[in-house]
DNA sequence: TGTACATCAGTGAACGCGCGTTCACTGATGTAC
DNA sequence: TGTACATCAGTGAACGCGCGTTCACTGATGTAC
């Protein structure tokens, strides 16, 4: 906004927005760095100013759009009122939230997942899975959750949730409306909870799965660590 | 093989064949009709012959896959032995089978699922999402589940099984080898089959999904079902 | 306060490229008589 | 069995296109003195 254009100021955020914008309408392939920086009104090679090229522009833009999801989960969480005796509640309103989301802008949530393996520059926080993290840790400190079970149930339960986003956001399934959304979302948790709940004791060692999330934070430290002994 | 190449007499497998290599090699977007009929060793527009369009090349493709993996689901449950006890071994033995399968060819699998939905021509048999139905129909008619649980169940299990199986399709979970692939995609279900096994009476009712596979067999039966009174 | 100058963030033309699709064509195949 | 002919499944040249990226450039900004 404002005076003489030749300086734009905020035309790495601009791209990032145009490109979204375009995700949106035309799906996460179905658009090109030339066409984001017409929108801003601005010539292609001026992105090369901000982005080393389109593929780094697309993981900067799966890096933003992660981090928003993992505000708006532990947004969600967070504004569960106290639980009571159904301590399941917050991590359904984080399940409930995530799916939601995927079905908002479904190109958008194709992309973020399609690029977050290979984006390593950029702490993404907070991380949709250290949020999902912290909550099973409650659940185990509530006594919900079996200190046996709870090592890698995070990703037992982000598998299911991810799948029901993924097959509702690629028209594998269809639901009427949010509301069937919501509660299938909830069905989804609270199964695939009260299972890990039951896993309690007796049950073999599962195997120790990593986030490529994760992978890179202990990458980084151990990298940092080296140097302060 | 062999002879006068001018009738090539197998060029619609082939180019599927051809295509199919191609996205394994570089990815479910990253190759063009042209390369695959240059591979078949053919004019490019002789790929207008079989498919009205790259799009129609890819949906074919798309069917084919799908219909190996529901073969590949319903053997991996008939070479499961006598249950005995234990009755969610075949189940298991599905959600294992499907995430090595995706983990088998990450790029064949997401062209499957990215182009499921909208391919309406021809028949996916066996589809993968009716593999799963018989199954738990089976576990109902064991008494493992409650028949209160039953509708909708195949989407939980569906959900959490796909879920596992994109995520580590995408790099998002890594696992470090097959054992450990097999043993997370067991936990998975079992954790989820277990919840759903809770689920017995008094839960609120769930909603009602559809599988875009379904709603296909539904409309052609209606279609025809109106011609025979 | 005014001027010189380095740096930053744009421009716009050009590059080479491979794409999907169309078209008029032609060689091979199979069928009717 | 032999021939005429329709149909099928290829060819190859051409279309117009938009792409990512590069390059030498230039206008605006901010800092040092």
């Amino acid at each position: 906004m404002a005076k003489g254009n030749y300086h734009h100021g905020e035309l790495r955020n601009a791209l990032l927005d145009a490109a979204e914008t375009l995700v949106c309408e035309r799906g996460a392939e179905g658009w090109s760095l030339r066409e984001a920086s017409a929108r801003v009104g601005v010539s292609p090679s001026a992105a090369y100013h901000h982005f080393t090229s389109r593929d780094a522009l697309v993981h900067a833009l799966s890096g933003r759009v992660l981090a928003r999801l993992g505000e708006r989960l532990s947004g969600a969480a967070g504004q569960q009122p106290d639980p009571g005796s159904d301590h399941q509640q917050r991590l359904v309103a984080i399940g409930r939230s995530y799916v939601r989301w995927a079905l908002e802008e479904p190109a958008v949530a194709r992309l973020a997942f399609g690029a977050g393996a290979t984006d390593s520059e950029t702490a993404i926080s907070p991380h949709p899975h250290d949020v999902l993290d912290a909550e099973l840790d409650r659940l185990v400190d509530a006594g919900c959750l079996a200190v046996s079970a709870r090592p890698g149930a995070e990703f037992v339960v982000w598998a299911a949730v991810h799948g029901l986003a993924t097959l509702l956001a690629d028209g594998l399934i269809s639901l009427d409306d949010t509301k069937a959304v919501d509660r299938e979302a909830e069905r989804v948790v609270r199964a695939v909870l009260s299972g890990l709940t039951q896993e309690t004791e007796a049950s073999p060692k599962w195997p120790t799965a990593r986030s490529a999330h994760t992978e890179r934070l202990a990458k980084r430290q151990t990298g940092s660590s080296s140097g302060t002994p």
